[in-house]
DNA sequence: TACACGTGGGC
DNA sequence: TGCCCAAGTGT
């Protein structure tokens, strides 16, 4: 074994061992989850914490144990479950990607990353991990953790490049562990510790198992230099109001009239209406006679 | 590639 | 107090 092996193999030692005693006890991490448990995890985790996602999915998977009983509910109620999670099209997505199960694939969850990368709402990393985590399969998973973790302590550089880099995607294959199960465990580990150790702002380097060996502490942790990340806007865009429009009908029990809708942007009813073809152009609304009402 | 797409907690 | 950011995907 070559030098760097074994160091690798010594970082893969470490980070296991600190999973294995730092690791959150997630309900879908629970011995005996369904692959259905799992996909729906990963589905309300996109662009979510972790800790806003634990009790809708226990209210969903109360509600929809296999991807059969989500297939048959009506999207509205997926939606009106989703509650605040934000993104509600996931719920939309979640609810197709269910049916093309029963439909495709026997009701399952599919096993391959690439009959799962064909499912709505999964792109390359619901793919992997749903792979990783659902199935066993040692795919390569890479999220906003795993690259922020790589490209500190490989790279020495403060925050991960603003898309996935084919170095990026090259150093996190190469980082894996050679056994299935170490290399399944790695991918949820590197992903905790970037959730709680090394995270995006002020990191706990002091509790991280591999401080001695990160490339950005030994270079003294520089602040990011490459482009500043533009900021969002968020105040009067569609956005904004579309969440107001869904959270609306979201509470309301039947249909609700347009002026009623109107009232969640009183300051411009003619950007109500453009949010409002928008949904309905979505999926996330329905017209219902004069009103509007959640999907039926 | 860059932008749209929700929401709320932390600093 | 706002701004940043969170287990991304689709176009």
């Amino acid at each position: 074994m070559s030098t760097a092996e074994t160091e690798l193999a010594h970082v893969h030692r470490r980070v296991l061992s600190w999973f294995d005693e730092h690791a959150r006890d997630l309900p879908w991490r629970a011995a005996g989850t369904t692959p259905w448990e799992v996909f729906v995890s990963e589905v309300m985790s996109q662009q979510t914490p972790v800790a806003r996602v634990v009790p809708i999915w226990q209210e969903w998977m109360r509600r929809w144990p296999t991807p059969a009983d989500l297939a048959s509910a009506a999207p509205g109620d997926a939606v009106r479950l989703w509650g605040r999670l934000g993104y509600p099209r996931r719920a939309l997505r979640l609810r197709e990607a269910a049916v093309a199960m029963v439909e495709r694939h026997d009701g399952e969850v599919p096993t391959s990353p690439q009959d799962l990368l064909a499912l709505p709402g999964v792109g390359a990393y619901t793919a992997a991990a749903v792979a990783s985590f659902a199935h066993g399969l040692p795919e390569v998973v890479v999220d906003t953790n795993v690259r922020r973790v790589l490209a500190r302590a490989l790279e020495g550089r403060a925050q991960a490049a603003p898309a996935l880099t084919a170095n990026e995607a090259r150093l996190a294959a190469g980082a894996m562990p050679p056994e299935t199960d170490d290399a399944n465990a790695w991918n949820a580990a590197v992903m905790e510790l970037g959730a709680l150790v090394c995270t995006a702002r002020s990191p706990r380097c002091e509790e991280c198992p591999v401080s001695d060996l990160c490339a950005w502490r030994r270079a003294g942790s520089p602040a990011h230099d490459g482009p500043v990340r533009r900021s969002q806007s968020w105040h009067g865009t569609d956005r904004q109001v579309r969440g107001r429009v869904v959270q609306l009908l979201r509470e309301s029990v039947g249909s609700v009239s347009r002026e009623q809708v109107a009232q969640v942007w009183p300051q411009d009813p003619a950007k109500v209406d453009r949010c409002l073809a928008g949904l309905v152009e979505d999926g996330l609304v329905e017209p219902d006679g004069e009103g509007y009402r959640l999907p039926v």
